[in-house]
DNA sequence: CAGATTACGTACCAAGTGGTACGCAAGTGA
DNA sequence: TCACTTGCGTACCACTTGGTACGTAATCTG
């Protein structure tokens, strides 16, 4: 229906696709941390002038907000889609465990735990956006661990909203210190053993 | 025996205390961060010129190094020996609990676990300190629990080594947690969530 | 073609970083 | 008293940071 104003523009064409630059941005920042990358080495590396950023992004705040709004919508997105698998409520916490400790997308661990731990390090516009994610990412856990219990998969006695803080944080832990290094095997055992409070309350021994 | 050779220095007298100017940037470092803090700031609020900063610590890696000796010798000793408590094996979990979510020691959460998540911008001192107060802290948490398990206080089903990791993770994730924020009773409530693993292997209902 | 309009990058800015050259003050020993 | 030794701070260094003033190239309209 509505016509996306096919008029030309009048002066010189742009050349600058800030969709790419935001890609190869969050790229830099997921995996060399958000605070270790400068405006001047992204400007280098992406072969763009520094003003030409500047009148995409409007400053640093706008690049990094662009950056994890673009790791929001391509990963974050697929990693809160295991929640609705439906294998039911162990299978969802088994692929939430492999994402977090083996999978090679979080090898790099996670852009939004990264940004969320140097919160104050950035301007209003991505503060805005790490905490509206972060509202996002707990409204999601809290609603998948309600519809476990409501299709009675889940019997556990801790309450709803508990259990949804409890995975939000193991999970980003996991995530930290898998960006710190530590190897993959260790990292899932620790999350797993955590995890268990969750899925076993009665006895696991023979 | 050995006189410390109370010999007077020839030149001018040494007007700079290395500790006060170490504890100072131990508080510093651990309130702040250690990434925000720069010797600038520091030699400033020292009252110090920056090469009386250099002659007595030889650069920024001397510096941070101190610090965290600091830190080491004056709150995490003091910690660990919340391991030693004489009332056995769980007033020394709850212990830990209180040491990591509520009390005031921690609360603007720990230089050690600060300065080890940004353990790549140190130099090669602070950074074998880093690694060897990592290696003590298992340690230590590793014979804690073989030690309750040889008094029979506890009797947990997880091998020694992966439940001293784990009781390391939940501990750091705690005083991460605490440093970025997170309440103290929220705190608490998720890392005695995640300890109730190891203390509570039959079931807690009635 | 001329003139308006737009996006581009060179070259700069002030401020802050870790680090140091060097002159001077404050003592000791002869 | 005078040489010598030592610690101190002023004033600088080269470099990086985020951010911008401005001349110019490339296009559309008339």
């Amino acid at each position: 229906m509505s016509d996306d104003t096919p008029k030309k523009p009048r002066g010189r064409p742009q050349t600058l696709d800030a969709d790419r630059v935001a890609e190869l941005a969050m790229q830099a920042y997921w995996h060399e941390g958000p605070t270790e990358v400068s405006i001047n080495a992204l400007s280098a590396r992406a072969g763009v002038s520094k003003p030409s950023l500047y009148r995409a992004f409007g400053g640093e705040d706008g690049l990094t907000h662009a950056a994890l709004r673009t790791y929001a919508a391509q990963v974050l997105a697929e990693v809160l889609a295991i929640l609705d698998a439906p294998d039911g409520f162990e299978a969802a916490l088994e692929g939430l465990v492999h994402y977090a400790s083996e999978s090679p997308l979080s090898d790099p661990g996670c852009l939004f735990v990264k940004m969320r731990a140097a919160r104050d390090r950035f301007g209003p516009q991505t503060r805005g956006l790490i905490d509206a994610l972060a509202d996002g990412a707990t409204a999601a856990y809290a609603a998948f661990l309600d519809a476990a219990r409501a299709r009675g998969e889940w019997t556990g006695r801790v309450p709803t909203d508990l259990a949804a803080r409890y995975l939000s944080a193991q999970i980003e832990a996991a995530l930290a210190r898998r960006a710190a290094g530590v190897p993959p095997d260790e990292v899932r055992a620790v999350l797993s053993l955590a995890l268990s409070v969750l899925t076993a309350p009665d006895r696991p021994d023979p």
